[in-house]
DNA sequence: ATTATCCTGTAACAAATGCTTCAAAAGGGA
DNA sequence: TCCCTTTTGAAGCATTTGTTACAGGATAAT
């Protein structure tokens, strides 16, 4: 008997030869399907007015051991039926001679970004990115060991977008030098996952007691910094190696740089303009 | 608002005072929901990797009497989800009020995503991460003005895996000083994409000159350091943005790094190991 | 350092669940 | 009608589940 095969269709297929008992469970499992299914034993043959031995034996007569394999295999069918993808992607391409575990590593990526998404508070990213464009505010970034490239990444584009964007040294000795100029006003953009830093933990504290609105990228599982951060952004990160994946992270980077650029359209481009004057006036290595 | 409320939302708003504990019930909770929630509270506990009381606590702090209850309310909430959209299932989850922009850039970072893939090499690949592996080799990274972070993300990581690794400085005046230790067995991992910028070119011929070994991750265009490189990665960075997504890079980065760590584990492992001790005993900030 | 607080898992327990046995109904031909 | 087969639920049992109490361990505060 071959796995992929539904519950339903196990019905149909032998319902000729269900006694009447059992047609009453078939047509309580068929009614919510698949949910009725997933309650006790007891609840079900309620439901279905029927005793508790009639229901193992129908799970037994469908071909499963028991009533717990049949609930089993019922969750399993739920899961794979309302686990769409938002990003789907096909598959991959014939004939390729990757590795096994390169394929693991990018499709684990793929789901990671995709459940990233899903966790994703569309509340959550409009705020983060008013604040963010918001000039009056002044912005503050940080990340950890790891996570420091994506701050350097995020800081990059939004000092080329807008003033007031400040990248805080890695050396912790010199924060206080930054927190004397966060105010109520200020935004503090930390990076922190897996691995959690204490000092990272320390400085949001202290950026706390000054009122400053304070942004968090984290991973799945949340730093200690969720408890004082005003915005959270959770980005799956787990994926078959020895380090994380930042690239949900990137992702959420990448799209409020996006729709930040997008609120201040014409002054940005000014600015823009601005720059690429300095930097051409002022190459060296030049010939 | 009383009992409409999904579980989902109650685990968004308690987010930020769940103890670590119930953030990976949280995170377990998230991942196939809701059918994880729909085991018995033992499976449940042990998938999350906590003790079945801990699930009894995050049960009650979500306000439900215990953890049947919580199971009853997302048995519920399935059943209804299952039944209404019969047609609408596939794409975007009903209800997001997300900006048709955010959706869209994600959509276009998946195919991007996907396009790099398929235009991957396995053998380029498989060369370039024999290649960073080798400690007979020295490593030198460069990025421009935007790819910098990913040249410092596989910096970071390289240099933690393995000795010999060199981040170049953003200074074209004094990449010589770095010129002058490269030969024929060093590797030389250049970034340039879009707005290729000339320096970087510039520093290709010098150090191929030399006999170095290099390594290009460009665009889906091709910078045209790709004349010169021995080996080239090109990511795809159109999205609907005034800026590149460096997310294909980033992921063929972290590939990469995966597929390095697992070459040289056992050195690594002792390598990583006395890096945290050194860690531990140079804490400044502390208290 | 010492204390207090919070967090978390172990262990014990009660309450169900899932299952087996068995005898009573319910048909179904002679 | 009788006898035989099939179907069914009641009762009892072992397991597993959900819960409580408690104590070790980690953190933070003093």
């Amino acid at each position: 008997m071959r796995r992929s095969e539904t519950l339903k269709d196990r019905l149909k297929d032998k319902a000729s030869q269900l006694t009447p008992a059992e047609r009453f469970l078939s047509d309580t499992l068929l009614k919510d399907y698949p949910m009725s299914g997933l309650q006790s034993i007891t609840k079900l043959a309620d439901a279905a007015g029927v005793s508790t031995p009639s229901v193992i034996r129908l799970a037994r007569k469908l071909g499963f051991d028991g009533f717990p394999e049949m609930q089993a295999a019922l969750r399993e069918e739920a899961s794979a039926q309302i686990k769409k993808p938002i990003l789907k992607r096909e598959g991959w391409p014939e004939g390729r001679k990757d590795s096994p575990a390169f394929r693991n590593f990018a499709e684990t990526v793929f789901e990671n970004l995709d459940q990233t998404i899903k966790r994703l508070d569309p509340a959550t990213f409009d705020a983060l990115a008013k604040a963010l464009a918001d000039t009056q505010r002044n912005v503050f970034l940080l990340g950890g060991r790891i996570t420091r490239s994506n701050a350097d990444y995020f800081f990059n584009h939004l000092q080329i977008i807008r003033p007031g964007v400040t990248l805080l040294s890695q050396s912790p000795n010199v924060w206080p030098q930054y927190l004397i100029d966060m105010g109520p006003s200020s935004v503090l953009v930390i990076f922190d996952i897996r691995r959690y830093e204490a000092d990272l933990a320390r400085l949001a504290d202290l950026a706390k007691q000054r009122g400053v609105v304070i942004v968090l990228f984290t991973d799945q599982w949340g730093s200690p910094i969720s408890k004082s951060a005003d915005h959270v952004i959770n980005a799956l990160v787990e994926v078959p190696s020895s380090w994380d994946s930042t690239l949900g992270i990137n992702l959420i980077v990448e799209a409020l740089i996006a729709a930040i650029q997008t609120q201040r359209l014409e002054k940005a481009r000014d600015r823009i303009e601005a720059l690429e004057d300095m930097f051409r006036s002022t190459r060296i290595f030049r010939k």
